[in-house]
DNA sequence: CTGAAAGCGCTAACAC
DNA sequence: GTGTTAGCGCTTTCAG
């Protein structure tokens, strides 16, 4: 494999200097017609592709790239977080940067370096409990956008948590159900937790039902949500409705009314789930829209690129109830 | 926000030159041990990160990045995949450039030419149909693995897609079933499809069942194959097993299953679902395992950047049968 | 052990 | 319209 070719090489094959190529391939100076139809024609036979990063270094601006910190692409919602990051970089000229945190804020400090020594124009992150995002970039001058969980003095993108939750309880208050039950949070998730259950609580308040202590339960995996629910159900005066606030807790919550044979029991989840609708009974949900959020952080951060220079703000994107199925209504 | 600081800032500071704060932060010249400690103490201090584009260009090597380009991060497979690809490449200091093409071949073209201009030190793709990778990244003398699916001249990393549909339907025929239905993949998918009902094929005449074409569906969605599913339960010589070969098959055959009540029919799908284990009854499966995929992917690439100058070569990652419940046994 | 000069591939700033 | 010079931030080369 021989030396990559440069600017000089198509230059000389051309006859031209080569400024006169890097104005042609940046089509900012005047060139000849005559001249930027050879030149285009040597490019295009030799297969030249100028050197981004050499670009990037003379121009002292940042690289044409966004910096994407995800706790978990295993996690499903976080690789369509991902793909609408993508879509809308790409769509600007952007490449992005991937990097995974495990939720470790060591780990995740050091994506954050190793971007910014690559002169990332952007940094859109998921937040570990205790990262520091907000002071490496700050030092840099680059834009932060936060996703999904809010961090310290940036931007944010998040969904509408609370407005979700107290959507979805509303639903099943509204079917007629007094006795809703509200499954936790992963403690990875304290925002989203206190969130979801301030929705909850809301909609309990709003449809005058009391609220009680008794029917929160906290699971961090779906076996642990299937023994509370178990346990839910025992109580002297048990539930008659669930909210699950995640995909774990609607996991266990299922496994457990499955199990029980309790199709009388009406289940809500917050983040709807690839098979919500093949469930039996198919199962209604409070849907996030990962894509979006991802979509919704990049374009804040090219809004900060664009010179945008108010104040942080956090912008929220909407869930969406999807009912499937009736839903046992409460029983009289 | 001031100019991004440089190694003369850093030198000028510590009272040395740059090339010695270059030698500190690379290691390699000999430098005084004093010298070595004043000059980090300086870089701690103003927290001075080098250039890492500066240094490409003039090392003049590869970039320490490796492109993936996928066809689409919603899919959760291809999330998972991603996350594999970034751990490994992480492990050796190495940054994921990430693309989409949508599946189709130009897009595909556009996001390698943009990752070659970046000087990526490999490419890691999964192929759209009709796609040139292979020629761009050649061209350019940069290492191509094509993952999931097999490309033209370049490494390749796919699972064991024959051998886990032989063994997956193997299970079935040893329930004692005959009559086993396959129920096909979507056009993507075609090297896979092939795979899959190759193996099938090779199960049904290792058990010495008879083939019959009439049991051979086809599908693209998973409401395409729920209507498949109905029709070939109205067989005359109905199927009392049925083989999905990829999610959505398997999506609509339980929606299939479900709505007409038919617990009697086996289900086996190929490709674990999130909820295989919530639904009733629970759902067998020949799980894939993208992580490892997309690790094997980049290992193979590194090797490459290590000089590994042998031919091309295929790797196989392991499927595994994941059984849940009994599943029903063939009626006598 | 350390520094000065040159140059990676490209573009900004000025010539002509 | 086009070419020349200089220099981005870093490392290589070669002197000291």
């Amino acid at each position: 494999m021989e030396r990559r070719l440069t600017l000089h090489d198509v230059a000389r094959e051309a006859g031209v200097s080569a400024k006169t190529v890097s104005r042609v391939l940046n089509g900012d100076g005047p060139v000849a017609a005559a001249t930027r139809e050879r030149v285009l024609a040597v490019v295009e036979r030799v297969g030249f592709r100028p050197n981004l990063l050499a670009r990037s270094i003379r121009t002292g601006g940042p690289d044409a790239t966004v910096g994407l910190v995800l706790p978990d692409l295993a996690n499903p919602f976080f690789g369509a977080l991902a793909g609408g990051v993508e879509e809308a970089a790409r769509a600007r000229g952007l490449t992005v940067l991937l990097g995974c945190s495990g939720g470790d804020a060591a780990r995740e400090a050091e994506v954050v370096s190793a971007f910014l020594a690559r002169r990332t124009a952007a940094l859109l992150v998921v937040p570990a409990a205790g990262g520091e995002a907000s002071a490496q970039a700050r030092a840099a001058g680059v834009p932060l956008v936060f996703v999904d969980r809010p961090g310290p003095d940036a931007d944010c993108v998040v969904s509408s948590n609370r407005a979700g939750a107290r959507e979805g309880v509303a639903h099943l208050l509204g079917l007629g159900h007094r006795r809703v039950a509200f499954l936790g949070d992963l403690p990875a998730g304290l925002y989203t937790r206190r969130e979801r259950l301030a929705g909850y609580r809301e909609a309990l308040r709003e449809a005058g039902a009391a609220p009680d202590g008794e029917l929160v339960a906290d699971a961090r995996t779906a076996a642990e949500a299937e023994r509370a629910v178990l346990r839910l159900l025992a109580l002297p005066d048990p539930p008659t409705a669930l909210f699950a606030s995640n995909v774990n807790a609607a996991t266990g919550a299922v496994l457990a009314l499955g199990r029980a044979g309790r199709r009388d029991v009406a289940l809500l989840a917050f983040d709807d789930l690839p098979l919500a609708e093949v469930l039996d009974p198919p199962l209604s949900a409070v849907a996030q829209d990962p894509a979006g959020l991802g979509a919704a952080a990049a374009r804040l951060a090219l809004a900060r690129l664009d010179g945008d220079a108010t104040p942080p703000r956090t912008e929220t994107v909407p869930t969406r109830l999807v009912l499937r199925g009736a839903g046992p209504a409460a029983r009289p």
